[in-house]
RNA sequence: GCCGGCGUAGCUCAGUCGGUAGAGCAGCUGAUUCGUAAUCAGCAGGCCAGCGGUUCGAAUCCGCUCGCCGGCUCCA
């Protein structure tokens, strides 16, 4: 009698040792048709093993997230198969499941998307077969028989264990695999193949160069559709389409991976940087800016011509070597040592928006997201040990007002002490507990990446999350135990001593450029007043009434609204259209009624017109809005 | 940097088998003067990314260079 425990408790007996589909099906029929594979004793494993002896059982279903990474794997050995009927002379690799998907590396030649029907059709057809998934134990010696015209395969069970080696068979079909798979192939309804690209054996350059193809499946083919309407709604809101779209920078082949802004992007730009002085001014930081040309003996001293000089822009001038800033920081710490500091102006907070310049990899650039100069909303706080934990409070809550501005939500990552560090065991005790301190008062939780920080100190980095539902990292906020050091900081304490200052280097949008971007996805283009390039679209009814709209324009403009008339010779209808498309967020249509009431109507890009608004009230209430910084325009009444 | 794809008018794109460049939108001109998502007509706009080669002839085929896009961490 083997005795099975259910997670609610219950308990199934039976006369011979059952498999897990076994038991599933003792709970119900329907119930075990949606059960993929079993947690028998905290062991994940497919539903078909036996169960020898008494135990616990929790069933994995389609409706479970374990499910769809178990039916993912299944789907990269459907996929793998089907290349293998097209392509035989193929060699496997891996086939991992990933966080968008699965992929499989395989050694053939290059494919491309054109091939990606010949193999959907394949993988539909091994689909509709239902082949039964079944794993096989054979000993090391014999797999590696069994592989032996595998080099790929080879060399993987080469690093396993000796012992047994778990082998999965479908059909014609079978994989080196640790499992668990779903039952048979039936279970991958809903798949596609999404791109290919090469990628290298073991991620190593020298090695071959192997193709990589990756796909997305699902159980039902609602949450593909699902799928791909998300990839098409961040293809639609991609910030290089925005932006060439709505006239707001653009990029150049005499530029590579540096952006030109234009003068609707400039006017997004500096609403962002004038709300960033406003907020950080409030917080108690002072503005600096520092060179962008610097000279060598400098990047010796902060350590970046030695670790960093790959990346770094360098010229010789007058015979001297000069390198143009990848980073603010030694710039900073110029400023700071430039004179005797007393404790009680601690702490110091010097913020600088400062332009860098960093040679990326031109294949790892991508639009605003990844480019060479970008600028960075820096700052550097210079403070006692015993600041440390009121100042990384102080960037949390000043990362938390302006990020809740743009009205996303974010969460925190702290990195801790990495293998290779300078400092000492209890400098960093100091710096670490100073941060979780602050974390801890601030209140909201966050995630520990053990030995994630910089060599230089520990960090707490902030990721935001978009309309999309997407997580970008922006902010970060790290402690530097090098460069006071290297720069020889100090500051005159109580006892009249000198001291070492503790300091961080912290941003928050991170890089404008990519935070621009950011934004532009985030928003779709429909930015919020305070931001919008055009605040205000002025459209005569007729060539008469220019006269009247330029004139409500220059009243508009007056007040610092940022206003533009459309004095086209077109249609209403037409000129209406074309303010819509272009996201001018108040659209204000000017005729004969509005000249002789002295009212204005309004028409917010949702569609909806208002008439007969009294011009002072509008104003007021734009006003208000672009203050206040709405995230939609409130307060328009009829 | 590496692999794959791509590069034609300001934008989006067509261009067959190698035969000498095309559309829509935007722009300009003229007509129209319109009440909330495209009025009509005309005009202009190109070293087909660049350089080299094959050819009687190249946007088209080949090579190199530049740039753009996707991927290059996920480990049976």
């Amino acid at each position: 009698m083997i005795n099975i425990t259910l997670p609610d408790g219950g308990i199934k007996q039976f006369d011979q040792p059952p498999t897990g589909l076994d038991v599933a099906q003792s709970i119900s029929e329907g119930f075990a048709r949606n059960c993929v594979a079993m947690v028998l004793d905290e062991r994940l494993m497919d539903l078909d093993r036996t169960i020898d002896g008494d135990g616990a059982v929790r069933f994995i279903t389609t409706k479970d997230p374990e499910g769809l990474e178990i039916m993912r794997h299944s789907a990269a050995h459907v996929m793998a198969q089907a290349i293998l009927r097209l392509y035989p002379d193929a060699k496997l690799t891996i086939g991992p499941v990933v966080e968008e998907g699965f992929y499989y590396d395989i050694d053939m030649p290059p494919v491309s998307e054109e091939d990606f029907a010949r193999i959907e059709a394949e993988m539909k057809k091994i689909v509709q077969e239902k082949l039964p998934i079944r794993r096989e134990e054979v000993a090391k010696d014999e797999a590696l028989r069994i592989y032996r015209d595998e080099p790929y395969k080879l060399e993987m069970l080469k690093d396993l264990a000796d012992g047994t080696i778990s082998i999965y068979r479908q059909g014609d079909f079978f994989d080196l695999c640790r499992g668990p798979h779903v039952p048979h192939t039936g279970f991958v309804k809903a798949f596609k193949l999404m791109k290919a690209s090469g990628a290298y054996w073991r991620a190593d350059q020298t090695k071959a160069q192997l193709q990589r193809v990756y796909g997305i499946a699902f159980f039902d083919k609602k949450d593909l559709k699902a799928h791909l309407a998300f990839i098409e709604e961040a293809r639609k809101r991609n910030h290089r389409r925005i932006g060439t779209a709505l006239d707001l920078f653009s990029f150049r082949d005499e530029a590579p991976g540096m952006a030109f802004f234009h003068p609707k992007g400039m006017a997004i730009w500096n609403a962002l940087l004038d709300y960033w002085r406003l907020e950080h001014r409030a917080a108690g930081y002072v503005e600096t800016k520092t060179p962008i040309l610097l000279q060598r003996k400098l990047w010796e001293r902060s350590g970046h011509w030695e670790n960093y000089r790959e990346n770094m822009y360098t010229a010789v001038i007058d015979e001297i070597d000069y390198a143009i800033k990848p980073m603010n920081c030694p710039g900073g710490m110029l400023l700071f040592g430039r004179k005797h500091h007393s404790y009680r102006d601690l702490p110091v907070r010097a913020a600088e928006v400062g332009l860098v310049h960093r040679h990326e990899l031109s294949g790892v650039l991508n639009g605003l997201f990844r480019v060479r100069a970008f600028h960075q909303d820096d700052a550097h706080i210079f403070m006692t040990p015993d600041q440390i934990q009121p100042e990384i409070l102080g960037v949390l809550r000043l990362v938390d007002k302006i990020y809740s501005t743009f009205g996303l939500g974010f969460h925190l990552e702290l990195s801790t002490r990495p293998a290779k560090s300078i400092g000492t065991d209890a400098q960093w005790e100091t710096a670490t507990e100073g941060l979780k301190a602050a974390l801890a008062e601030y209140g909201a939780d966050y995630k520990v990446n053990e030995g994630d920080g910089a060599f230089y100190g520990p960090k707490i980095d902030i990721h935001i999350k978009d309309a999309l539902g997407r997580t970008w990292q922006c902010g970060t906020v790290q402690l530097d135990m090098s460069l006071p050091e290297r720069f020889d900081l100090s500051y005159i304490g109580a006892d009249n001593e000198r001291h070492r200052p503790i300091m961080i280097h912290r941003v928050i949008y991170g890089s404008i450029e990519r935070f621009f971007g950011i934004l532009v996805e985030h928003f779709a283009g429909q930015f919020p007043l305070w931001l919008a390039p055009v605040q205000a679209g002025v459209l005569p009814l007729n060539d008469d009434l220019l006269p009247f709209a330029r004139s409500v324009a220059e009243r508009l403009e007056t007040l610092g609204i940022r206003t533009e008339v459309d004095h086209r010779s077109e249609s209403l209808n037409k000129k209406v259209r074309d303010a819509q498309l272009n996201k001018i967020p108040l659209i204000l249509t000017c005729g004969n009624k509005e000249k002789e009431s002295g009212t204005i109507s309004v028409r917010t890009l949702d569609g909806q017109v208002r008439q007969g608004v009294p011009m002072a009230s509008f104003e007021q209430l734009v006003l208000d809005n672009i203050s206040r910084r709405t995230l939609s325009f409130d307060g328009l009444q009829g």
